[in-house]
DNA sequence: CGTCCAGGTCTAC
DNA sequence: GGTAGACCTGGACGC
């Protein structure tokens, strides 16, 4: 099964697919599979009633994405509404960044981003992004990768056809939560992540947080501060870890100051000194509750030659 | 070998 | 409210 999305956002704006899919670095995380020659994604989604599915997100025609279904038999009725909504939320599609272009606009180090930059790849469920933000702090990237990978090999489910364990969906909160904390030392090398990562599945599988319809939440219903209040209510969440979910959920109020951004900035900026945590923010302010999107984009401008 | 540090956070003052 | 110190792991680097 096949078909294409339209890319644009819930106001005509064009919604650049590549920049989307390297936005930030998760889509080299499993089960996330970036493949640069095509310029496509491959990812796993869940669907209700039935096993998880392979998915490759890519160009299609022009303006348009191209999502496949992959591996055998063919993709009942379920099964569209599922991939397409996941397809819906990993690209951002429903976030109005209008408001944004039109700040961005105006400023010469930024008009480049209103061809379509602006959203962030977020995973299937915020959980996955709440686990995998944990397993990014305080440590390498090639540590994250080990963390994340045993996580998905040992506790995924497996898409229709595929061997490939680092192509399990990502394990479930219950799934998470049944492991004792030394599973999360030895198995998946988190170290004293150990007990953030299982408390953070405990309460999400008890119904104590519900981090998914924080997602659904409109700005008005639940705003930024409201919302960074909970994520750092969470284990393991600090001030990073929660301005980059909040970012992955389209909540780009909050900069993300960490040991990657801030040198990044620095370089960009070519002051003798680096500029302190407060100068950055006031830079920023103009963007209102898209100063973390307006730099973290700034940060990120060469991962994408612009068009 | 030891030290330092990576897309920090938590606890205890 | 602000700030040391501790904290797992595993590469990179200096000795």
């Amino acid at each position: 099964m096949r078909f294409e999305l339209a890319l644009r956002g819930p106001t005509g704006e064009p919604v650049d697919l590549w920049r989307t899919l390297v936005s930030h670095g998760f889509a080299e995380l499993p089960p996330m599979r970036l493949d640069p020659a095509t310029r496509s994604l491959a990812l796993t989604l869940r669907v209700p009633g039935a096993a998880p599915r392979r998915v490759r997100i890519g160009p299609g025609r022009p303006g348009r994405a191209l999502v496949e279904v992959l591996g055998p038999g063919r993709a009942g009725p379920r099964v569209r509404p599922a991939i397409e909504e996941g397809a819906r939320r990993v690209l951002g599609l429903d976030q109005d960044l209008s408001g944004f272009y039109a700040t961005a606009a105006t400023d010469p180090d930024l008009a480049w981003a209103t061809a379509g930059a602006g959203r962030m790849l977020a995973s299937p469920t915020v959980f996955e992004d709440v686990v995998k933000t944990i397993c990014t702090t305080n440590c390498s990237w090639s540590l994250t990768t080990t963390m994340v990978s045993a996580l998905v090999a040992a506790l995924g489910e497996p898409p229709a056809g595929s061997l490939d364990r680092l192509e399990n969906a990502f394990p479930t909160p219950a799934a998470m939560a049944a492991r004792p904390e030394a599973f999360y030392r030895t198995v998946v090398r988190a170290g004293y992540r150990a007990p953030y990562l299982r408390a953070v599945a405990r309460a999400v599988a008890d119904g104590a947080v519900d981090l998914e319809a924080w997602a659904a939440a409109s700005r008005e219903e639940l705003p930024d501060e409201e919302l960074e209040r909970r994520l750092l209510a969470l284990p393991g969440v600090g001030p990073y870890a929660a301005a980059h979910i909040l970012l992955t959920l389209g909540r780009g109020s909050r900069l993300v100051l960490d040991s990657w951004t801030r040198p990044t900035y620095a370089r960009l900026t070519g002051q003798r000194r680096p500029p302190s945590d407060a100068a950055i923010e006031r830079r920023f302010r103009r963007y209102g509750d898209r100063a973390g999107l307006a730099f973290w984009l700034v940060c990120t401008r060469d991962w994408v030659q612009d068009p």
